[in-house]
DNA sequence: CGAGATGTAGACCGGTCGGTCTACTGTCGT
DNA sequence: ACGACAGTAGACCGACCGGTCTACATCTCG
């Protein structure tokens, strides 16, 4: 959701050695499953990644190996960023709940934004049993939780009940960021926010 | 969004005459379309239609064409269901409006929902050229203008600014009965319908 | 050195994809 | 009766699907 890779070149690593197949076939995962969805074509994936069809089957099992453990490493990398994005906003927790959706607004705004990744490989992955339905699930309590611990930090009556409205708005943000970008979403959902979360000292 | 086909048989036919192959086309891709995605083969479909595989190609043109005409129908029936939602709810802006929030927090809630095909073919369809996005273009443009009128109606100082609110709201509320339908999704989007709607003589 | 591990390159498998085509059948209007 | 027509049945097409396999290159480490 956070961010957008071209590839290995401009992720933070000290040396510019070409990282090894695995690694490459991620990063290409992370961005051909976001734009073409996550019935990419094995055969795509291994151009994409200049790897051998092999080392996919060694590595991961199977394309839903691969897509599985890209969501996983996804998720981790997006509640990473939302934790840094709440931490930049200080240590009031109304501010840093608004904070994420702000940030949000602007991804779902951003005219190379097209979707919740995490949303449409739920609705694209038909078979309930697909690895890849445990990675969303863990992703979304991971959320749940951030903004759970935050509502409770303000001393808000009923902290998970606030956590569900929020999550709430912010698929609907994304899904409008997705769908009517010209609606301005950032806007509508940023009040819908502050009526969630409370007035306060910023606000 | 509102309801569920299993097939040409609990449609208000008058007779129980077998309807054309045009028809069991349209209604078996309403189905499997939901339940599998608009990835679905076209084998499935002719064969949950029962229909020639030259019937598809004559009455359609190919799979997107029955894709974007089934899509079609699914938005026409959709958006008279909203109509008759707010109907049934009497004339009282806030009690419509609130009245197909609820009836969309009942459907999330389904223990068979899985989300909402219009977002799901939105994500799914990565072509951008693709016919079915201008469907679904227009079923959004649709809904929005339903509840703009309601907002007007009601003397509201931003009938579209609110009306996008709604819409927001109805999207995370969808997405959250397709992936956390534990956290029960209606409680949680009908205070915040309330609050957007304003507090009116039924609430 | 040489063995083992790891990688590439690509042939190959059965199956399915969307789409075209031919042959036949039932039905309806004249 | 008969032709036109809409429908079925299914063979067939090239392309692609995910996955397995062999052959060879490269590297590290004992």
């Amino acid at each position: 959701m956070f961010y957008r890779v071209k590839g290995w070149h401009n992720r933070g690593m000290t040396t510019s050695a070409k990282p090894g197949p695995r690694e490459r076939l991620l990063l290409a995962a992370q961005e051909l499953t976001y734009t073409q969805g996550v019935g990419v074509g094995v055969d795509a994936l291994l151009k994409a990644a200049g790897v051998a069809r092999r080392s996919l089957y060694e590595h991961f099992g199977g394309k839903d190996g691969l897509i599985a453990e890209m969501l996983r490493r996804s998720t981790a990398e997006d509640v990473e960023q939302y934790r840094r994005t709440m931490d930049e906003a200080g240590d009031e927790p109304r501010a840093r709940l608004l904070a994420v959706v702000d940030r949000l607004g602007r991804i779902a705004c951003d005219p190379h934004f097209h979707g919740c990744r995490y949303l449409a490989a739920d609705l694209a992955l038909a078979d309930p049993a697909h690895p890849g339905h445990e990675v969303t699930r863990a992703y979304r309590r991971a959320v749940h939780r951030l903004f759970t611990d935050e509502f409770t930090a303000l001393g808000h009556e009923r902290p998970e009940f606030a956590a569900d409205q929020l999550l709430i708005l912010v698929d609907g943000l994304l899904a409008a960021g997705a769908t009517r970008p010209e609606s301005r979403p950032a806007a509508a959902s940023r009040e819908l926010a502050v009526h969630i979360i409370g007035s306060g000292p910023r606000d």
